[in-house]
DNA sequence: TAAAATTTTTAGATTAATCTAAATAAAATA
DNA sequence: TATTTTATTTAGATTAATCTAAAAATTTTA
């Protein structure tokens, strides 16, 4: 298996190139890594010699087939670890990704596996990220940015783009969590802020950049 | 906190000195971790100036209180794991231990507590070792070995000398599982080996080997 | 109790992951 | 396009955990 810091490379890697396939660059796996360029260059020299990523110097990197179902492994792991956190033991949504970074290396398939059917095989964690399945494929759903829809839309709050916990907090305080039904009414033209009437019932305007983080299924 | 070896170690000395109090050798720590005598020397060295030993040269080790409470954490973690695997995924006795090697250094406190509740307080691992509450206390039945029993007398199998897979496939096999009653019904002299009644129902006999490795409450 | 055997420690190297500082390549700009 | 700026890589060190081989201490035994 890969180590431990291999593992977070791998996944951070996958991280920064979600949306746009791009290659991703030192500078930012450096930051997403919290170390610096120089230790960087040396562990894309080790994961290319494992075959995980294809690094050309200077050119930065994109995960190989083989690093790209690893990262997803993890991320399967993380999410599921999560759903476990908050369904089974009471965590709360803003809590849990610390604890789930760490479980998120324990090395057993079996255990992942069975993880998986005692949670009765959940299709997304906590914050509406999809888990991928056993192999390692992961099922994107067509989410819009509240800050895209037009007046009179509606949806199903289902994902966010943005995952600290004081947005979830905010989040929480406002009633927008996961599952909450929308609809826009107003779009204020001013700042760009969006009024919207929350599960049939409360109103509330949210800033721009609230409804830029905030996924739904229209 | 410590580092996974250094928790590694710890452990490994207080199961070496468990039942003799005596203090644990250089050798026994480096057979037990799978290391090498002089790099145990080298983690004494560092876990003296930690304050978690109390180590003179050449004289082995003993746990401070503090590195004796850090031991009973991990081993609170350790068997809460292994009830989880068990109780909650499904795992067979034999199957979990080395799962639970790898989860009993997730780092939070909260989450044990948790996963305690979660279980309902369980007071013995899927083997019959006790588990340390919160703070590391733990409790020891008195339980005796099959093989010290007299001809007559009777018990419930509550623990276990030896957690070796095969020793518990064995005991399976058996049916000498823990909460079995047994009665005792004959000592044969010859190779010591031990005749009884199985559930107040089968009879069977067990070698003295086994016997050794089986606890009674009586 | 002196010699032999065993155990433990020290000395010096190695590996993985990291760092700083300097060198080099690529990108931006004037 | 030449120069400046920025990004990336290389060179050389550092730290934690390990190792082998040699030295030193302890224990066993003759």
């Amino acid at each position: 298996m890969h180590s431990f810091t291999e593992e977070n490379y791998l996944k951070s890697i996958y991280h920064l190139s979600e949306g746009n396939q791009l290659a991703v660059s030192t500078n930012q796996i450096a930051e997403m890594t919290n170390t610096k360029a120089a230790s960087v260059t040396d562990m894309l020299k080790k994961l290319s010699e494992k075959k995980l990523i294809n690094y050309i110097k200077y050119q930065g990197v994109t995960l190989s087939s083989s690093g790209l179902n690893a990262a997803l492994i993890i991320i399967r792991k993380h999410r599921l670890w999560e759903v476990f956190l908050v369904e089974k033991l009471g965590f709360k949504w803003d809590e849990v990704h610390d604890i789930a970074e760490e479980l998120e290396h324990i090395n057993s398939e079996t255990l992942i596996n069975r993880l998986d059917d005692f949670l009765e095989n959940p299709t997304a964690d906590p914050h509406g990220d999809p888990i991928p399945d056993r192999s390692g494929l992961i099922k994107h759903k067509k989410l819009v940015k509240i800050s895209e829809m037009k007046s009179g839309e509606s949806g199903t709050v289902s994902g966010l783009s943005e995952h600290s916990s004081v947005f979830l907090r905010l989040l929480e305080k406002l009633g927008l969590t996961l599952g909450t039904k929308i609809m826009i009414t107003e779009l204020i033209e001013f700042d760009g802020s969006i009024m919207l009437k929350v599960n049939h019932n409360t109103d509330r305007t949210i800033s721009r950049e609230v409804a830029k983080n905030i996924l739904v299924i229209l």
